[in-house]
This record gives C-alpha cells, structure tokens and sequence, in this order.
DNA sequence: TTGACACGCAACCAGATAGTTGCCTATTCT
DNA sequence: AGAATAGGCAACTATCTGGTTGCGTGTCAA
C-alpha cells in the first residue's frame, strides 16, 4: 500500500499558493508569517490556513521565538515522496514509454 | 516559474483513487476502463471521470480499439515534476534539514 | 500601562470536486 | 436483426476547499 501520511503530501503539493509557499521559503528559509504574506496577495488568514495545510504535511516546520512564529522547510516528505512513489515510476520510465509508443504505432496502421 | 502544466499534474496525484489507478496500470499496463472499474469499487462514470482527469493531465494515454478503450500510462509528466520541481528541493535536502535542526535546537535551550 | 504588532480562532460564502443515477451510442456476437 | 457489451454524456447532490471578514489573545516597546 501507500505511506500512510503520503496523501497529505501531495494534496498539500496541489496548490499553487502552497507550492509558491514552499518557493519562498526555499529563497529564504526561516521567514514569518508576515514576512511570507508581503509576498502573497492575499489575506494573512489564508496565507495561515495554507502554512497549517503545509505543516500538517509536515512539508513544514515551524518555530516561536515571541510574538513571531518561524517557518522552516522539512526535506523529509518530499524525499519520501520520491523514494516510494516517483522513483517507482520513473524507474520504469522507459519501458512504459516503450509499450505507449508500441500501443500508439498499431494504432495507426491498424 | 512553474512550468505551465504542472499544476494539472500535481491536481491529478493530489487524489487516492487516481494514484490507485495509476498503480493498476503500473501493474498491468493498457488496461480498459471496464477492467480498471472492476478493481475500483466505485461506478464506472466515476472511474471514468478520474482517467479523464489523468488524460488531461496526460499521465494516462488512451488508445481506442473497437468499442474498448485501453489506458498506458505515460512517464512524462511524472519525469518533469521530479526534474523541475522534486530534483531542485532534494538537491538542497542535507541545507535544509540543517537549517532546521539549528533552528529547533535554539528554540530548546532558549 | 497603553498602544502597536504578530498571530490565532470562528463563522461564513462561492466555487470546485467526487460521487451518484439515468439514458444514449457504438461495436461485437449469435 | 437483435441482444449483449463497452463506453459516453448530462444532470444532480453532498462535501471539500480556498478565500473572506471580524474579533480575540499574547508579546514587545515607549
């Protein structure tokens, strides 16, 4: 079967806003809630619940020092995500390439 | 930017069944819809509105004979999202994973 | 201590999504 | 030709999702 926590993941992954989240913190990691919203264009609010959505993927990590809370990138989801998903696939890229072009060809002399 | 399909990629694995189904064919390529439905516990139109999804985000490739309809799967997609979008964050898996601990450790001993 | 700042919580809303049922078309088999 | 099979289309429904507004709480600085 799949990882358990596996769906969290990618249905945290399917938004752009939270992907353009995990962007900014890649150019700079450790940012504030604030800091983050400046370059969101749109309310703090949802800028929170998509950093709630990223944490509860644990595609995100996040730190209070005071009033500020700091959010880090976790690398641990998404190399799960490629260890026991994508590179499944992608180990079998040529071959499944291989039978798609087969299938297609007869297709058309047919 | 993202490249301008990616979305459409991420969306598509963002949900169970169609990672289900993605699996089916990974285990049996160029199955029908009839045989994919038979594995899926759920109606043939919905089965049917999730390849449609997956051949929108051409991660499924349909090649019609007769009445059938056979699914391959098509390595792709999944190829770029790993290239543009997984590759960049696991090149940077050992930084990030430091930049967080240092940040957890902090926070510890305050 | 008072005000400003950084963030959290909850209610609400519109549109997307995942599923259903019902019916129609096209192909194959006898 | 007629029945059975494989699939397509459309309408409808309930829930999920991404966003908003409004207000409350904790922290810092003057």
């Amino acid at each position: 079967m799949e990882g358990n926590d596996v769906d969290a993941v990618f249905k945290a992954l399917s938004d752009l806003s939270r992907r353009q989240l995990l962007d900014r913190l890649f150019a700079q990691n450790g940012q504030t809630l604030g800091e983050l919203c400046r370059q969101m264009d749109m309310t703090r609010q949802a800028v929170s619940k998509h950093l709630a959505v990223l944490e509860e993927a644990r595609l995100v990590v996040t730190v209070r020092r005071g009033r500020e809370k700091l959010h880090y990138l976790n690398p641990v989801p998404i190399g799960e995500i490629y260890e026991r998903w994508i590179g499944k696939y992608e180990r079998h890229r040529v071959q499944a390439l291989n039978e798609l072009k087969r299938a297609l060809e007869e297709e058309h002399h047919e």
